[in-house]
DNA sequence: TTGACTCAACATCCTTTGCTACAA
DNA sequence: ATTGTAGCTTTGGATGTTGAGTCA
């Protein structure tokens, strides 16, 4: 895999993304539909919506009256959605496939359309779920949530988006797009192949026919995965892609229904009997979105997850730095499915995950402490990481072959260190007396210093002591530059002044960018003033990338000037004249030009004329 | 069977202020 | 005569990540 190709697996997942969000947000929409309610409305016996609504259930004591207490009410509620669920499984026929995961390889094979479910129209949406009971497993659950809502209960519909994977960790999607299939599946080693079949445990009535087993082991997926025309659910991964989440009021918290793949009413604890093990090569879950009544829709991928932080984590786009996790929090989730304002429930709800992501507990391997969001090893510490002191373990892991144990450390713990230089190139100087908290090595000076640069380096670079300390933070102040005195600018030793950020300006000046007055020198230049160059960065030269020419040295990066406030008026007005000036010398070139044309011309046609 | 370890290949970060010859 | 610019010369060393293979 190339770099461009892992940018565009990376762009196709998040596009993929939004489609299924997309789907969802449709389907959501057509089950709030008030025809469908009406239609479902009557279906489920009068007991079972009586037991889903237990807060009007009243009991008659002699002459008092009183309501069921909270937990008596959850637990009619339960009963309710189970007897929902039973009858619904029982009326809905699944006959079709639905939404499954699929790898990067399979993009380019054939799907037989009619096998699946997936692209229909709202009317044949709506007889699915109210006449004829029947279709995918996908719309099975979202009939239900239909039939939920149709009851006044405030029910979600839940998705586990299967979107492709863009790391590229998975073999079954490390086969280049442009080789047969067969070839690389071939290649796979045979307890590979044997390893994805185990886990593949389909609908467990019905095991894999060996002759299955052969098919697929000889690589023609297509054709295996092709379910046989009696038995669609047969191939599909025994875990859902889609389900129902319940609110029950007397517990305040969220129940999930699955009526169709697992069969089962939950109130997640620890771990849900949702989640598809990590190895399932149609189901992965990496993404869990619930959409409510109103069309908005939460991300609660972290109830149903039991390792997020080590494994979930690391398959969503949310890994990838902040503006990945910007871009699925805030430009997708938040502004396009969160409602305005928050309700109790949506708080305690947002409580809820954010605490099962801190409780969950400590990875017992050394790899998944590896990029941990709340935890640290000491031997994962980057060159420019620190421990702060006082350093206080939270925890040990016993490292299995060895007998030995590790130290476990917050991640809040660590501190990033930089050197005094990369400290001042983003405006901060190390307060005085503060000592390195580390030392490293840097990279020796690969250019021939010259004798001007001794002027401003310490003269530690130079031969045996290479040894860079870093600092924190904490250990920096704003630097503070030498004022603008007398109309004269201080400059540094190459007659330059460093602005790498604006805090750097010193005080009685002012920053002149040349995008905004091009003619910004000449102007100081005309005026007979003090100036300095602002250097506000460095070009590291390219050959090839034509930035700067020669061999890769560091060319300082100048944007303007800087000059004494007073002046600054006189030299924006002097630029706006030189503007002028330009413009009109420009316009003579022009003119001249022509004129000069004209005179050949006429010349040319003198000469023609005399000679003839 | 799992996971720690090692190795190799590759990616990425860090670097942080020219010189000479020659044509126009 | 002075000035502008083409060409030079190749930059890589350390750190970090990933995947394969081995071993306990």
């Amino acid at each position: 895999l190339t770099k461009l190709d892992r940018q565009q697996r990376l762009t196709i997942h998040k596009l993929h993304l939004l489609c299924l969000l997309s789907h969802i947000k449709i389907r959501n929409h057509w089950i709030s539909n008030t025809q469908v309610r009406l239609k479902l409305r009557n279906l489920l016996s009068e007991n079972t919506r009586k037991l889903l609504h237990p807060e009007n259930t009243v009991i008659v004591k002699g002459d008092s009256r009183e309501f069921l207490s909270p937990i008596l009410r959850t637990r009619k509620f339960l009963d309710g959605l189970k007897a929902a669920m039973e009858y619904w499984a029982k009326k809905f026929r699944i006959n079709k496939r639905g939404i499954h995961l699929r790898h990067w390889n399979e993009f380019y094979e054939k799907i037989t359309f009619s096998d699946y479910d997936i692209n229909i129209t709202e009317d044949k949406f709506f007889a699915k779920i109210t006449r004829s009971f029947n279709g995918s497993r996908d719309i099975a659950a979202q009939g239900f949530c239909a039939l939920l809502r149709s009851v006044d209960v405030n029910a979600r519909i839940v998705s586990s988006l299967q979107v492709v994977d863009y790391t590229s960790r998975d073999p079954w999607a490390e086969r280049p797009a442009n080789t047969t299939p067969q070839l690389p599946r071939e290649a796979l080693p045979e307890n590979k192949v044997e390893e994805c079949l185990s886990t593949f445990k389909l609908s467990p009535k019905k095991p894999l026919t060996s002759s299955k087993r052969i098919r697929f082991k000889n690589g023609a997926p297509t054709r295996a995965m092709t379910p046989a025309p009696h038995h669609p659910q047969f191939l599909d991964s025994a875990y859902p892609v889609y389900w129902v989440e319940a609110y029950d009021c007397a517990s305040q918290r969220w129940v999930s229904i699955d009526p169709c793949s697992k069969k089962i009413v939950e109130v997640v604890k620890y771990r849900s009997k949702l989640e598809p093990p990590l190895n399932d090569p149609k189901n992965t879950l990496s993404y869990v979105v619930a959409f409510d009544d109103q069309g908005f829709a939460r991300d609660v991928t972290r109830r149903y997850t039991q390792f997020y932080n080590t494994k979930t984590r690391k398959k969503r786009v949310t890994n990838l730095g902040p503006q990945g996790k910007e871009w699925w929090e805030e430009k997708v989730m938040k502004a396009c499915f969160e409602p305005k304002f928050q309700s109790d429930i949506d708080q305690l709800e947002v409580a809820e995950l954010n605490n099962r992501e801190i409780q969950e507990k400590l990875p017992t391997n050394i790899q998944d402490f590896k990029n941990h969001p709340i935890f640290v090893l000491e031997r994962h510490l980057k060159q420019s990481e620190v421990l702060m002191e006082p350093r206080i373990p939270c925890g040990t892991l016993a490292v299995t072959s060895g007998r030995r144990v590790e130290k476990i450390f917050k991640r809040k713990d660590v501190r990033a260190v930089k050197s005094a230089l990369t400290w001042y190139q983003l405006g901060k100087i190390i307060k005085p007396g503060q000592q390195p908290l580390k030392m490293v090595k840097r990279k020796k000076f690969t250019r021939k210093r010259s004798s001007l640069d001794d002027a401003f380096d310490e003269p530690s670079e130079l031969e045996d002591n290479l040894e860079t300390g870093l600092y924190s933070i904490e250990q920096t102040e704003l630097y503070v530059p030498p004022p603008v005195e007398n109309g004269i600018v201080p400059k540094n030793p190459f007659g330059n002044l460093d602005v790498y950020v604006p805090t750097m300006i010193p005080k009685g000046g002012i920053h002149l960018l040349s995008s905004k007055f091009p003619r910004v020198v000449r102007a100081a230049q005309e005026l007979e003033i003090d100036y300095a160059p602002a250097v506000v960065g460095f070009d590291f030269g390219g050959s090839s990338t034509g930035e700067s020419r020669g061999a890769r040295v560091a060319n300082p990066k100048i944007d303007g000037i800087i000059v004494p406030v007073e002046h600054a008026v006189s030299v924006v007005i002097i630029c706006k004249e030189l503007d002028k000036v330009a413009l009109k010398e420009e316009k003579e070139m022009r003119e001249a030009q022509a004129l000069g044309k004209w005179r050949r011309y006429f010349s040319a046609i003198a000469i023609k004329r005399r000679l003839d």
